[in-house]
DNA sequence: CGGAGGATTGACCAACGTCAAACCCGGTGG
DNA sequence: CCACCGGGTTTGACGTTGGTCAATCCTCCG
C-alpha cells in the first residue's frame, strides 16, 4: 500500500541538479568550489583548477562511470544526478560502498591502490567533473587550500566508512540512512526532507547488508508509525526528530 | 582446552617492536620512512621531518592517548606495541574501529572533523610517534613525496574500513581478520604466521561485530580443524592458504 | 493490453546473540 | 606455600533478528 504524499510531485523543489558551472565558475555544489572561494582565490588560480577539469557525461541509468581494476588517473564530482560505488565479492553478492550526491567526489579509494577497487554506476542520469589525480596532487601542492580540501574529503569518507561498519538493527540503519541522505541534500542546498531515492531498495540493502525485504517491511513499518511518507520512490520525512533520535547510536556523537 | 603450541614460547621470533629511530634515523618499520628514503631525499630534509616528530610513551595497557572529542593537533604513528581505536554508542557497546601495529598511524580519521572521533587505547607498552599535523601539511607542501605519503595512508584506511562493512559470516570476518593480521605483521618485517593477539576476545568481537563467544567459538572451531594453534593469545596460523581461502570474499575484490 | 522488474507481504528457518555456568590462569595475601 | 579471588575465556542451552523462499502486487513500458 502506498502513502499519499502530501502536496502531490514535489513541485516546487529544486530538482537536485546543479549542473550550472562554466568555464569561469564552479558548479553553486562543488566540492572544491569552497577551498578556494572560501580561501579567496582569485579568478587565475581559479583557472588552474578549471584547466585540470575535464565535464563527462551524461551517463544513463545503470551505465558505469568506472570499473574495478581501471588504472586510477582521476577523480570524480558529481555534478548532476546520483551514483553508487560497489563491490561484487567472490560468490557475486554486491556491496554497495557508497551513494553520491552532486557536488560530492569518487575515487578517492582508488589513490593507494592505484587502480580503482570498485565499480561506480550512474542511478539517474548523471554528469560528472574528472580531475586528473596527478594534476590535482600537483596543483595541491602549490595552493594549500587544495591539498586541506583532499585531506578533509579523505578523512570524511573515513569516518562515514567506519559509521556503517558498526552493528546495529535493521530500524536503526534504515534511520541513519534517510537522516544521512537528507542532511547531505540539505548541505548541498536541497530539502533535507523531501527527496527522491533513486537507488532501489536492494541497493539500499546492500549497503545497509540487509535482505531487500527487510528494507521494504521496515520503511513500511516507519509509514505505519507515521515518520515517513513514501511513494515508490519519493520519500518524506514527515517526523525528522524522531527519526533522528531511532538514528542516534549509528550517527553517533 | 589449550592447543600446545609446537615450539614452544616462540623463542627466536624478534619481538614485535620497532624502537629504533633515533635523531637522524627512522624507526624501521616507520609509515614515513619510505615516503622519503625511496624517493631520495638527503638528510637535511629528513631533519625537517624529525623536527616535527615527538617521542612519547610509554603507555601500558588500557591507557589512553587520546580521548573522543580532543581537538585534532597532531597524528600518531605506533613505534612499539599496538593500539585500538574505538568509538563508545550511545548504549555505551563499544565499537573498535581498527588495531594498528609498530609503523601503522592513527588519528588520519580526526582531519575532518577536527576533533579525533574515537579514543585510541593501548593494549601493550606502547610508544609513539607524534606528528604535528599542520606543519606535516606544510611540509606535504614542500615535499609531494610526504603529501603523496598521506594520500596513500588516507586511501588505505578507507579500503579496510569498507571492507569491514561488507556482510559475512562468523568465520569468513574471523578468518580474514587473522590473515589480515599476519600479512600486516609480515609487511613490517616480524612473522606472519606466528604473533600475538595483544587485544582480548571482546576487543576482537567488538571489531568484528560479533559477541566475544562467537568469536571464541570459531577459534575453537578452527582449532579443531587444524587451521590454527592458539595458546592464550599466541596465535600460530597453521593452514594460512586455508584461511586465505575461507577469508577471501572478504579480502579480496 | 500484456509483460517484466521491482516492491511488498507472508511463512518459515538458521545464524548468531544472550544468558548462565564452569573453567583457567595470574595475582594477592594469609 | 597455598587458598582465594577476579577477569577473561570457553562451553552449553535457548531465543530473536533478520535472511530465504515464494506468492502477489504494482508500475512503468512497449
Amino acid at each position: 500500500m502506498r502513502t499519499h504524499i502530501p502536496s502531490g510531485r514535489l513541485p516546487e523543489e529544486p530538482s537536485p541538479i546543479a549542473d550550472d558551472g562554466d568555464e569561469t565558475h564552479f558548479c553553486r555544489t562543488c566540492a572544491f568550489s569552497s577551498a578556494c572561494l572560501s580561501v579567496g582565490y582569485a579568478k587565475p588560480q581559479l583557472a588552474e583548477l578549471h584547466c585540470l577539469v575535464e565535464h563527462i557525461g551524461p551517463y544513463h541509468a545503470d551505465e558505469y562511470v568506472f570499473r574495478t581494476d581501471a588504472p586510477f588517473r582521476a577523480i570524480y564530482a558529481v555534478r548532476a544526478g546520483m551514483v553508487k560505488t560497489r563491490v561484487l565479492d567472490g560468490d557475486g553478492r554486491e556491496h554497495v560502498l557508497g551513494f553520491y550526491l552532486p557536488g560530492e567526489v569518487i575515487g578517492l579509494n582508488a589513490i593507494y591502490p592505484e587502480r580503482f577497487p570498485c565499480d561506480a554506476i550512474a542511478l539517474d542520469t548523471a554528469h560528472f567533473c574528472r580531475f586528473s589525480f596527478p594534476a590535482m596532487s600537483q596543483l595541491a601542492s602549490r595552493m594549500p587550500a587544495v591539498q586541506q580540501e583532499l585531506f578533509r574529503m579523505l578523512s570524511k569518507e573515513l569516518g562515514s566508512a567506519s559509521r556503517l561498519a558498526g552493528d546495529h538493527s535493521a530500524d536503526e540503519r534504515v534511520a541513519a540512512f534517510l537522516i544521512d541522505l537528507g542532511d547531505r541534500f540539505a548541505e548541498r542546498g536541497f530539502s533535507g526532507e523531501r527527496f527522491r531515492l533513486s537507488m532501489s531498495r536492494g541497493d539500499i540493502a546492500n549497503y545497509l547488508r540487509l535482505a531487500s525485504e527487510t528494507v521494504s517491511r521496515v520503511l513500511t513499518r516507519f509509514r505505519q508509525q507515521g515518520l515517513i511518507a513514501v511513494d515508490g520512490r519519493e520519500l518524506v520525512l514527515v517526523k525528522p526528530d524522531q527519526l533522528r533520535q531511532l538514528a542516534k547510536s549509528l550517527i553517533g556523537r
